[in-house]
DNA sequence: CACATTTCAGATGAACTGACATTT
DNA sequence: CAAATGTCAGTTTATCTGAAATGT
């Protein structure tokens, strides 16, 4: 093998931007997981912990645990939907808001240096492979 | 944020392809960290532990664990490096070489399905992505 | 003495499986 | 009754921090 799989080097991206980003997150107490869960709330401020346990492909005990802290911290409130009670629906406080966008800035800079070479079209060609790829796998 | 960032669609597509390979690796006992350092020293097949950990943005220790654990196998052996007796090479096994031979056609398998859409020249394309952007961000 | 590598010990976090209640 | 959602309990595995031993 001489050259490393894709595969491989998806998760050497990937192990590199988490240290990274967990380094960013660490004096605010909220893992990498975590944050990431307010993002996609960010995103769709309707989920279920079952929806969102789904998107991050782990069991929804374990994304209980997650919602859970996020919760504590009050970045997050759960409500029952009246459409399907056994739905929770999960809502970004303002709060949470907040905290998203004290970390936009660092985000964004440490995106920006993983594409320092990238032209604007290689930055979209880039995250056109990635949403291929994730569809061709899920 | 109307789109996902980079960072979050990288993530992403990682989780999506461990997933698929915690399943396809279950039955053999493997972790996707085990069987990744596996591969890794497939293609340099004298590293220490260190060198490893530094490789996959883990501590030593964390290492030390899962080499532990393909040594246990039977798929490494470790011995001292004679021109630095710090050191403790890592070298593949002929149990270990077939253990990946066994694999590679899976994981070839997944990783075409990842890349079904893509052409020849989108995977060059794609490869060189992901290695400029694990460059700039170490 | 500073630094790198490895190892040992202990703590913590993250994930799982299994079982069960509730709602649709 | 089957399927989906959420919760509770218990377990396992991964990873970390801190400290120490050894070699350069």
């Amino acid at each position: 093998m001489a050259q490393p799989s894709l595969l491989y080097s998806i998760k050497q991206v990937e192990l590199a931007t988490r240290a990274r980003l967990d380094e960013l997150l660490k004096p605010s107490g909220l893992t990498t997981l975590q944050y990431t869960a307010l993002t996609v709330l960010e995103r769709r401020d309707d989920m279920s912990g079952a929806e969102l346990a789904r998107n991050s492909f782990v069991t929804p005990q374990s994304m209980a645990d997650v919602i859970a802290a996020i919760e504590r911290r009050g970045y997050v409130t759960r409500s029952v939907d009246p459409a399907n009670r056994r739905r929770h629906i999960l809502r970004l406080t303002p709060a949470g808001r907040a905290f998203l966008a004290d970390y936009a800035a660092p985000v964004a800079a440490l995106e920006a240096e993983m594409l320092k070479s990238f032209t604007p079209a290689d930055r979209e060609t880039f995250r056109d492979y990635l949403n291929r790829a994730r569809t061709a796998l899920t």
